[in-house]
DNA sequence: CCGAATGCTGTTAGCGCTAACAAGACCACT
DNA sequence: AGTGGTCTTGTTAGCGCTAACAGCATTCGG
């Protein structure tokens, strides 16, 4: 494992084999200038039809392909957007990506992803950096962390950068579901079962979106004048909802329980479950994200929509208004919808 | 070539928006031809190391980055790779590609990515050619299906490809994790639990995956003479999973179960709990893959673990080869990790 | 003291493509 | 015939970079 040499030194021999086809080999086939090929691989420009005829069959038989180092050379355009994406299988940043990749690739754009472990100031810089040698034309920054918009602050200016889920004081268009609304909305449900209160289940303290449904939830619960339990909190993975789902059993008052996701409702359900506390008859859980297992869980699960497909593409959608150079405002909402399952069926 | 090079000088107006810096505009401000800037930038090449710092400093300065499409443009190599992705957010496709782009990225390529919703033969030869439009020097298909293989018997053999759990009688190298030895050993665990027969929830007939978790179950069973209970079929969604455990209940001798993958498994378990079956005390089952969640379904659940960090640094490492020209060998497997919990205790 | 090896730097020639303009053909009118 | 248009095609000049080689010094062996 010695130092392999890097694509971008020159240590290394050019790939074998015949090169491609250029622009002038289709024109010497064709009998044409290089330029008439160019208009017609482009439709760029007025050419006979007969003419085109000729150059398409050339292309056709050379197998050629138009070189993109060459046009973005000259361009200045490289038809690229970078994401740079929490290296998670956490359902909402997947998701998220393809419904961006989709957008972009129908667009005509392709997508270089660059992943990070651990959102921070430095490793998105970095992430986003190594995208930009990657001569990307625009960035998405799928990181839904707090020190993600600390990060974002010194986003560099020269090229189009928006966010999805975080950044919030950054000077980057965000989009994002509405968790605020998404936490309202169930909180409300649990209320409206008759309880006095609910308890939530948070997540870590440094994800906005952990931050924005716990508020959702702690201001449905103010608003009615109802006792705020103290906040238990968890990592999102399920086994952080099963130990905070330990430390709940026996609590007074106990009866309806808001998990900031569904992993951690997941681990609750277990927790519960294994100090014989039934769900629903005698405590009532919901989740958030709508993961596909949660209609599965035992018993299916109570829990907000989000619809990533979407923010996928009004993501794309604004990236490419500033890549037209467009202002393109500052926060925007998907909406989260509420679906309703046994784990909080009435009794 | 007008005189663009004098020290300190700015001999072009940037029209559009001040655009970037290059190697001349370095070299004028460091004093030196800009093939000194290049060999300072790349390392290649001797350079004293006073002119280096001057160098260096204006690169510092200007916030010079190199531009990727005119080097691709001279060397013919982008240091970038293309990824096919599946569209989905199962665990293990997910998982892989961030195992690979974690490898490409430490040797210093970029990642292209390409998602397919429905693998296909043209799907698959569509998201290729969209990679090869972005000059990538290698393609990773993660398309365990096997379709995917038909698509790859057509795979272009002028660019290094390789493909991640599928392909099999593709001209491709092809990685994966050894899936008929995990379901030799789920079985083989299940049996040493004293049942006479294990049954089988499979997954979709047209996956490569679930071909060979089938085989290694159907073997192991006929391996020791024992009965092969009808395979009930799944698409690996917890639904399919909860609609094949209500077709099983009730069926006679239904001691243990292998699921394909654990999503159907926890679809196994609701339908089972729903119908008063016990897990594991009536019935034991187990699943494949290891998602995180596995641990606290109700009951934790025995599963196969696959290491899909380690598949993406082989997959990686066999493109590597490819791209160097080497013979990479047909297939590869990744061991997998038999893990019990309580969906198998013994009574 | 000479020729050769070495270290450092510069010059030149493209890579394949597009932008911009030039040029020829053809047409319709004066 | 002359003038000005449109349509079609060709010519030229780079984009920013690296490969290859060409200069210079300087050093070294003999």
């Amino acid at each position: 494992m010695v130092d392999r040499a890097k694509p971008g030194e020159q240590t290394r021999t050019p790939l074998p084999g015949p090169r491609q086809p250029s622009l002038a080999d289709v024109a010497g086939m064709a009998g044409v200038s290089h330029m008439t090929v160019s208009r017609v691989v482009n439709e760029s420009g007025p050419v006979r039809p007969e003419t085109r005829e000729r150059v398409l069959a050339a292309v056709q038989k050379l197998g050629y392909r138009p070189n993109t180092a060459a046009r973005a050379l000259v361009t200045g355009r490289s038809g690229t957007l970078g994401v740079v994406a929490l290296e998670s299988n956490l359902y909402g940043p997947a998701s998220t990506l393809y419904g961006i990749e989709n957008a972009a690739r129908e667009a005509g754009y392709g997508v270089a992803i660059c992943s990070v472990t651990r959102p921070g100031r430095t490793s998105i810089g970095d992430a986003v950096e190594s995208l930009r040698r990657q001569a990307v034309e625009g960035i998405v920054v799928i990181a839904p962390h707090v020190t993600a918009g600390r990060a974002l602050e010194a986003a560099p200016a020269d090229i189009p950068l928006v966010a999805v889920g975080g950044g919030e004081a950054a000077p980057v268009p965000v989009i994002s579901v509405d968790q605020y609304d998404g936490a309202r909305r169930v909180t409300e449900h649990l209320l409206s079962l008759g309880h006095r209160t609910v308890w939530h289940l948070a997540g870590p303290e440094d994800w906005l979106e952990a931050r924005d449904r716990e508020r959702g939830w702690r201001e449905t619960l103010e608003g009615r004048g109802l006792r705020v339990p103290a906040v238990v909190r968890g990592d999102w993975s399920p086994r952080s909802g099963y130990e905070a789902g330990r430390a709940l059993v026996g609590k007074r008052g106990l009866k309806a329980v808001f998990s900031a996701n569904d992993q951690m409702a997941l681990g609750l359900l277990r927790a519960f479950t294994e100090a014989g506390i039934r769900v629903p008859e005698d405590v009532q859980v919901a989740g958030f994200d709508d993961v596909p297992e949660a209609e599965y869980f035992t018993p299916p699960l109570t829990t907000v929509r989000q619809d990533f497909i979407e923010v996928g593409r009004r993501t794309f959608g604004l990236l490419e208004e500033r890549m037209a150079g467009g202002d393109a405002g500052a926060r925007h909402l998907v909406a989260a919808e509420l679906v309703v399952r046994e784990s909080t069926r009435a009794r």
